[in-house]
DNA sequence: CGCGGTCTTGATACTTCTCAAGTCGGGTGG
DNA sequence: CCACCCGACTTGAGAAGTATCAAGACCGCG
């Protein structure tokens, strides 16, 4: 079929391209960084916690996806906020209030600085963490107008396109992609319940613009037909996408 | 009645003294700043908005309420966020897809900065800026969560709390303040639809909870009764209330 | 291969939205 | 200073969308 050529055609430019553009940049930043901070390995799951008292610990997520969630007593759990490679952490931007933490939703490593911002090298973590701030602030910006503008089903596409160009890979069925969260943390990420997502996904298999091989494999079948679902998914191009035109 | 009195010396320890705490650190570090920025006066509907290309231009509101609006072509309009006295406004921290800017709400005065942050002196402002942006993301967070995991009548409540922590003087009736949005950018701000703010502002009203005077003003009568209807309200104290107990 | 937890799907109830008509408030001009 | 007028708000009835609950299916783990 001829249209399915010219849908690949249009994904390559579409999905990143390994080592190119930001990625380049994220890693020279970060190879200077490394040097100040010590790695840590986290297993899908674990958690980094706020403690009681101020702290200026700050991660930086070298690899893996994280979830700021936050659980009031008597109310369903919130995820905050989704925070990739490259993502700065400040354990200070997490309310204190409720059990909140970042989690990892998946096999992760990431970079822990301690009290390192009143050393003369501090100044590079503190202008690496104002960006990355600057950039998942406009991220949660985009998670709000998701919410509270958008219906369901709009918001299910918008969080799927947002995994695909994160997290997506472009091959002869379309875009391939693990999604780092349950059923009941993306739903709890859109404000909605976990049945209606179900439903919702289910839908998108039965008009053919998505496939699930697996619980947790997505593959898009039709870009275009899939990014036009939801009227957001230009902006959240703009900032999940990693390789510029 | 001995309830009233006993209501009225609770609030002397919830609402703020001028001059006090928080406040004071604030005017100390913009003290210093006041000299690297420019003020700007601007009345109430004035736009703040991110050129096409990439700015690095900072804000410091001095005084008034700013919002951050979006708008995308046939969807309702979002209040991304609420900002207040001391918040730093990088217009790098705009989605930049959509019409987005930062609208004074109210009659209000910011400091402008320019390619200031490359300075010796610049690190004030990077670090200022810094820690105004984790406060930001952590109300930002419980703007979400409200959102998320609330009904409309506790974010509505929340809503409420927020504006009268932040903007409210205790007088003999009760803790009042000036709603800074109007019925359309309060509904837009919890993602609800004017119509139900509404009524859910008259139920407030009938249960003698809160009062209104005028059309933007607010009188919350019984504090304890109000400050419980919403689960995140403690949450929401920690984040807006300005004098520590 | 079997078990446990996660996901799916249906029927139903409830919250919230929509649309329309009417009311109110406050700013303007006489 | 008062009356007018326009935009903002209020309120009702009905419709739409989403949540809830319960039963069953599936997947992946051990």
């Amino acid at each position: 079929m001829k249209r399915t050529a010219s849908r690949a055609g249009q994904l390559i430019d579409v999905l990143p391209r390994p080592g190119e553009g930001a990625d380049a940049d994220r890693s020279a930043a970060l190879a200077t960084l490394e040097t100040l901070g010590t790695a840590v390995r986290l297993r899908s799951g674990q958690k980094l916690v706020r403690p009681a008292e101020a702290s200026d610990t700050t991660f930086i997520v070298k690899e893996g996806v994280f979830v700021s969630e936050a659980l009031w007593p008597g109310l369903r759990s919130a995820v905050l906020a989704l925070h990739y490679a490259g993502d700065a952490l400040p354990l200070a931007a997490l309310p204190q209030a409720a059990a909140c933490a970042a989690v990892a939703a998946t096999q992760a490593e990431v970079l822990r600085f301690s009290g390192t911002t009143s050393l003369p090298e501090g100044r590079q973590l503190v202008e690496y963490t104002l960006s990355s701030l600057l950039d998942q602030q406009a991220r949660m910006a985009l998670h709000i107008a998701m919410i509270t503008t958008l219906d369901a089903g709009q918001r299910v596409a918008s969080l799927l396109t947002e995994f695909a160009l994160r997290l997506g890979r472009q091959n002869g069925r379309g875009v391939a992609f693990d999604v780092p969260l349950s059923r009941n943390g993306m739903a709890d990420y859109l404000g909605l319940n976990a049945d209606t997502l179900s439903r919702i996904v289910s839908g998108f298999k039965a008009s053919g613009l998505v496939e699930q091989p697996g619980r947790h494999r997505f593959i898009i079948r039709d870009w275009k037909g899939f990014f036009a679902l939801s009227p957001l998914n230009t902006s959240i191009d703009h900032l999940h996408r990693r390789v510029r035109a």
